[in-house]
DNA sequence: AGGAGGTGCTCATACGTATGAGCGCTGATG
DNA sequence: CATCAGCGCTCATACGTATGAGCACCTCCT
């Protein structure tokens, strides 16, 4: 047995010409919804037969010529998907896109396309490559990552190619579907749970990073703090970057009881310069973490849960939604990001 | 600013018009190659400008309608690609195939959308689904996992689609292309390296699945045993499954000094059962793993590397060779699995 | 008998791209 | 001046599918 030549696969006409029909028949038959065919049995069982007989499978790309969905879903990334490092960013998004996708009947395409040419480069990802957008490949897409290039967004916004963003992203003059992990709502829950713990005088400490996401964190702390009446005068609160010395020993001198870091790395060096003062969490100072803590670390850091799983299924239904009715522009959706109790934080004076 | 209106893309047609020229020119100095459009540079000009201002980007279902390439790279799981268990099967494979795709411009097709319909299933998941094959929205596909429906790929291969399969899976009268980890060879030297520390009398523990990787460790296995004149009478040798307890007071009384198991799973109850007879490893009893022990645990067992990132960027390349080179039907490539040495093995005597 | 309405299809065309064939023009050559 | 080659395009068509329009035939009703 060798295999067929690679040409030509059968096709309806192939399919019509073995039945005795047209092609058109052909067509009616095998996807034209029974309402428009009226067809009798014994005709479609003579299609069938001949669609066996031939081994016939319809061209996708045909059918998607026909203005017909082509069933795929983009996913772009900035960076490449499968890091060697930090494989946990992605990871769990593209495990409820998937999940989803699988759901609905949608395949996936992966961009990978758009690295920038050579192979050693930053591995940073563009949508437009010479002028060209792979993405409308798709029927719409998810993009999920660091873009860096906020013009692409705002291009591919303008040009009403359907697609979601997985996070927060604000482009100027675009308002760009999203769905937005809650980083606020979360920073802002974290401190009210710190003041029903009693405590008074907070510190912050934030990452380098000026994004999205930090900025709401960093939003939901100042409100929470200031809504509350406590009060905040570490480094971080006014902007600071990393951890300041002098800042540190006053903390130790008790300036504050209750530090909330942005990253579980920051906060374990936080815990390391504390110790070295002789200070202990939770018994000295309360600290918790706005970042989800990696799975060996879980219940160890009060931090919180990134429901990314769910925010890439949820992220796979609006695009649904905006490619059924493509007059819905929806804008932000946020979702929830619940505490996850640790170790780390404790009542005032216990 | 609002967002143009969802309608049409534009297409070649509309470059045309605004440039002034006909959609044949259009066609040619896009994508027709150089020999045979011969366009002047100011009409190119014209046109790429048109190009751009229109955002027009090809149609990738008319541009494969007619034979071309559609750049991309297929990539069917008979399972979940992103699965819960994170260190699992699929992840490194896919891995070399993102990193390889994208050096060589390919952007890559997750098909899911073959699940057996409704979610809750096993999530199992076929080729070919309502007389519809989605793989040829790809230019070729790298199947990966394992495959229950054989006919499946026979029909596949029959139909001249261009596929690799990862992992060896034979199909009578089919001679599907396949990049295959060399078990048989890793299981052969690790024999040859008991036999080098002095073992004589091997034992051999097997899985209960049956597939053709197994069959490779085994055969491996059973050959090097034959070749070098040792001896072996275990139960997994003759073909039982799992660790039978009459044979382990046998091994407990001396009648092996060395065992080769099929899986860390396995290895680590014949640890648990070999010690509640006082017997030690590497001491008393030498054992070797036929498969890749988790990060976790390498250096720990004696065991095997699996370069599954290696292998995805071969069948990568592999599939891109025959889409170059329709006629070029490959058969098996093996890749060779490194022995990895852990705790587990040690001289006889010592 | 004549019309209405239903059945079982076929015809023709559109979708967007690629490409072989060919047409009108210009400049060079004999 | 006639011929010819090359240039710079256009024309027409094919790819496989979906679908509105329509045709021929039959049945039923008045």
């Amino acid at each position: 047995m060798t295999a067929r030549r690679r040409g030509k696969a059968p096709s309806q006409a192939d399919v019509a010409r073995l039945a005795g029909v047209s092609q058109s028949a052909v067509s009616r038959v095998i996807s034209g919804n029974a309402a428009t065919a009226r067809i009798p049995e014994d005709t479609r069982q003579r299609i069938f037969q001949a669609v066996r007989e031939l081994g016939y499978v319809a061209n996708p790309a045909a059918r998607a010529m026909r203005g017909k969905r082509t069933n795929l879903l983009g996913v772009h990334t900035f960076e490449r998907v499968f890091p060697h490092a930090r494989e946990d960013f992605y990871f769990e998004f593209l495990l409820g896109i998937e999940e989803r996708a699988e759901e609905t009947g949608f395949d996936l395409v992966l961009f990978t396309s758009t690295g920038s040419g050579g192979s050693g480069e930053r591995g940073e990802r563009k949508i437009y490559k010479d002028g060209t957008n792979r993405l409308n490949m798709a029927d719409g897409s998810i993009l999920l990552g660091v873009s860096t290039d906020r013009g692409e967004l705002a291009r591919l916004w303008y040009e009403g190619y359907p697609f979601v963003h997985i996070g927060r992203r604000e482009v100027p003059g675009a308002e760009i579907p999203q769905v937005v992990p809650d980083y606020r709502g979360a920073s802002g829950a974290i401190v009210d749970r710190l003041a029903e713990l009693g405590h008074r005088r907070l510190g912050y400490v934030r990452e380098w990073l000026e994004m999205e996401p930090y900025e709401d964190r960093r939003a939901g702390y100042a409100e929470a703090v200031e809504r509350l009446g406590l009060t905040d005068e570490s480094p971080g609160f006014r902007g600071a970057h990393g951890i300041e010395a002098d800042w540190l020993d006053e903390v130790a001198g008790g300036a504050a009881t209750a530090i909330v870091v942005e990253s579980v790395r920051l906060a374990e060096s936080l815990r390391d310069q504390l110790a070295a003062r002789g200070r202990k969490i939770p018994d000295d100072v309360s600290v918790a973490v706005l970042e989800a803590a990696p799975a060996d670390l879980s219940g160890q850091w009060d931090s919180l849960v990134i429901p990314r799983t769910e925010i890439g299924r949820i992220a796979v239904d609006r695009l649904q939604a905006m490619l059924d009715d493509p007059d819905q522009r929806t804008g932000s959706l946020l979702v929830p990001c619940p505490l996850i109790p640790g170790t780390t934080v404790a009542a005032v004076g216990d």
